[in-house]
DNA sequence: CCTGTTGTATTGTCTACATAATACAATAAT
DNA sequence: ATTATTGTATTATGTAGACAATACAACAGG
């Protein structure tokens, strides 16, 4: 299954973001083996370059590390992957106030949309 | 002031949503005049042919009208306006709650972290 | 009538991104 | 020892986006 990838904008952040995601959520184990980028590229439905440069990303981020010949693995720092986390969350979270205030609608009315929004799909 | 644009995203692309933006939060009232395409376009310090493929894409839409050589107006349709607000306001929700989700937070951990950076910041 | 401003179109150039097609060195597995 | 798999690098090609530099027709304002 190809992964659902946005047009608008450059495929390789879209991958690290989503590789990243993969991992602070916990799909993928601190320490554990990451399937190769011919794999991943071949499994996301892009260019083994385009994987390679993402991977070249995390990398440099400390998130994944490379092992020459065999492979990669996610970091075994799992305190690490608990402050990405938070600070990803953290980001979000002033990111939509934000653009809710942008909107015209204050925190108040942010909250309550959150609710009403959170009421309408636990009807679901 | 130059616009704050990201480079990650197409420029124009950008400029579709902040105008959009600036209408639907009231900076321009409904049949009000625009800026030039020119001066627009100074003003965020992007190539006139950028802001223009922008204004095309909101004439495409219907929000704002051309007169072939007087300028635009932002539509008069106040009702319009209003709607787009609102489905754009309800697209942030949606999305955000999304985002969190992914990060393995659920609705009611998200409404936490939201009351959380309130209070934050209306201390400050 | 003239001038400046309007939206709009065109042509060329540059860069970033993505793909395709290979290639190579290192090493794990056999 | 051989083979397959790993990450990595290279070269070429195509496309989208952004910019620069003009140009033009339509019209508002004088």
């Amino acid at each position: 299954m190809a992964w659902d990838l946005d047009n608008d904008r450059p495929i390789y952040a879209q991958l690290i973001e989503r590789i990243q995601m993969q991992i602070v959520s916990g799909q993928y184990e601190p320490g554990e083996r990451l399937p190769s980028v011919r794999e991943l590229a071949a499994v996301a439905a892009v260019n083994p370059n385009t994987m390679q440069k993402a991977f070249a990303e995390l990398e440099r981020n400390g998130l994944v590390i490379t092992q020459r010949t065999n492979g990669r693995t996610v970091t075994a720092d799992a305190e690490r992957i608990q402050k990405l986390r938070n600070e990803l969350a953290q980001e979000r979270v002033n990111a939509f106030l934000v653009e809710m205030k942008e909107l015209g609608f204050d925190a108040d009315e942010a909250l309550e949309l959150l609710r009403k929004s959170e009421r309408e799909k636990t009807v679901e």
